[in-house]
DNA sequence: ACAACCCATCGATGATTGTCGATGGGTTGT
DNA sequence: ACAACCCATCGACAATCATCGATGGGTTGT
């Protein structure tokens, strides 16, 4: 049975015909694109990451403090995890504290999961 | 009980001082935002997706007529699905199929079939 | 041999992104 | 009131990226 799937490629094809593509839905991909582009960067893997291990919020200075990048890098990237609908954010006075966002959709949770656990 | 975590949210809190982030696996923030750079884009999650209901090879001809885009970009896009480890090509006559890699970890595995399913 | 076709690569271009210094609003302690 | 501190925003800059036209190697049918 080995390899059969990859004798049956045809070689032999009427040329400039396409056969069907499975059904994607665009706005899906549009969406999930999205989700993605915020996980695409180091930095923000490592906060959701924290986020999600310490199950607490975690003030924004801790993160300025613990990786070696500007404040306003922080910032800017916490702010992208929170126009993503990843994370929230809660002043406490002169701190600012972010937590997962508690209306993370189930399946989102569950891409979380596999990704950090 | 709602609320408990954020009613200990520290008001007072000497300053200039960090308490310790979770630990974050440096190497598994680099790796899995490589990842998730390669899934970061309408066009390659649409290819994945498609590799992925098909379950068999797709000729690379199809996408080039099924999706909007010139044949560089398409070309371009697998390459980059390619060169992540996702897929793997095999040529028939002139045409290149794609599929799925094959020697795929389970974890990438699960995580795919959260993210399509 | 030749024309037609598939596909990868190259070079260019406009858009997006990650990063930082500077600035300013808001809060706290003196 | 004032100084010190936290944090978000702004402006700038280099790097990366998505896209396309042009090109060329490889394959097939005439």
């Amino acid at each position: 049975m080995r390899g059969m799937a990859v004798k049956e490629l045809p070689v032999l094809r009427e040329r400039g015909v396409c056969c069907g593509l499975p059904d994607v839905d665009d706005e899906w991909a549009e969406q999930t694109s999205a989700l993605m582009k915020a996980l695409a960067d180091p930095t923000r893997l490592t906060m959701i990451a924290s986020l999600w291990k310490a199950k607490a919020p975690i003030c924004i200075c801790d993160f300025t403090a613990g990786l070696d990048l500007s404040q306003p890098t922080i910032s800017h990237h916490m702010s992208k995890l929170k126009e993503a609908g990843l994370v929230e954010s809660e002043k406490r006075g002169i701190w600012v504290y972010y937590r997962l966002a508690g209306d993370l959709d189930a399946a989102t949770r569950q891409l979380l999961n596999k990704l950090i656990a």
